[in-house]
DNA sequence: GTCTATACGACGATAGAC
DNA sequence: GTCTATCGTCGTATAGAC
């Protein structure tokens, strides 16, 4: 009977993870929790016994898996690199704009919130926003970017999507995430030599 | 005896920015304000009749502020647009560093928290981030940059110093803030024409 | 305008039956 | 593993003396 406990479980960090994007970490109460997954509070202490800062960490590691998938199909399926920059950033739009722009990433309001008050919860979100960059420069590398400036680069990427899902949510408008897709299409072809084929 | 009064009032204003910098908006209380500020509960509630709300919008209104005082410093003693820019995210980091990565916007993190539950707030931030995009899409207006294009790389420009500034303070790193300071300066040299003699 | 005391709810966390 | 009842604390907000 572990599976229907990983059921559990697993709920119960989609939840945190749900919760926290509207409201923050410390708005998201543990009530509002185990009301949104459906499972009372005892088994909530059972999966996560360091309590709410433990749930914190599993809904950030879980939005590092959701959004390096992301990353990945937009790889996969674009022409070049900055194709899959651009797919990504579009794919975000739509998902901030059909929210009424009431969601925002996790990893960054968390970071925002808790970065100097836990460094369990620090780590987890620097752990996350490397997810992201990691692939990122690879793909660079892999389109005849240098290395360092691969990654120098990749981190500017993930920095600017993540600070235009913030002014986009603020103006209720997707205006500078798509505004942001163009620079960083530009800003990757510049930088990407012709090789095997990409552009 | 309006002085007094409004040194306090001030003095609240300027404790819940600090705090909502460290800790958030939901996770700054108003009993650690009014001791921040050393005031007591009755003068936080006459000057903010409205309560937490009124305070926060009132935190967010001074960051705006200051950082628009920042810009406009930079944009004076800087030699070009990019200069300034530079000078303004160089600045930036410094703030972030010497803070150990514990301090961050605080306009990010209330429109993340608060941006799907308080209007007002979320008002209170787009109005912000206004503030800081105007000024410098008139800079890059200045110098020779359409005015649509400006706006548009304006608004780039403040994400990603948003951007960095979170993914810094995760990283404990000013990396992603050096790496975004060398990418606006590149890409506003790159729209500027030269005119009037800047460059 | 300033300050203290307090109301009342929500919070995170725990105990213990099942 | 699941669930309920409950503890102590802290949150925001208010009342009323000065």
């Amino acid at each position: 009977m572990a599976i229907k406990g990983d059921l559990t479980k697993a709920r119960l960090a989609e939840s945190m993870l749900q919760l926290i994007q509207t409201s923050g970490y410390s708005g998201t109460g543990l009530n509002a929790v185990i009301e949104h997954a459906s499972a009372p509070k005892g088994s909530m202490y059972f999966h996560f016994p360091e309590g709410k800062e433990g749930l914190g960490v599993a809904a950030v590691e879980l939005a590092a898996k959701q959004f390096e998938a992301l990353i990945a199909e937009a790889a996969v399926s674009a022409g070049s690199a900055a194709g899959a920059a651009r797919a990504t950033i579009e794919a975000l739009a739509d998902i901030v704009s059909e929210s009424n722009f009431r969601l925002g990433c996790p990893v960054s309001v968390v970071t925002l919130e808790m970065g100097a008050e836990s460094e369990r919860l620090r780590r987890a979100c620097a752990a996350a926003f490397e997810s992201w960059i990691a692939p990122t420069s690879a793909l660079l590398e892999a389109n005849g970017v240098d290395a360092s400036e691969a990654r120098s680069l990749a981190t500017v990427v993930v920095s600017m999507i993540e600070g235009a899902v913030i002014v986009s949510r603020a103006m209720q408008s997707t205006q500078p995430l798509v505004s942001a897709a163009d620079v960083v299409a530009d800003l990757i072809d510049q930088r990407c030599k012709p090789v095997g084929g990409m552009r």
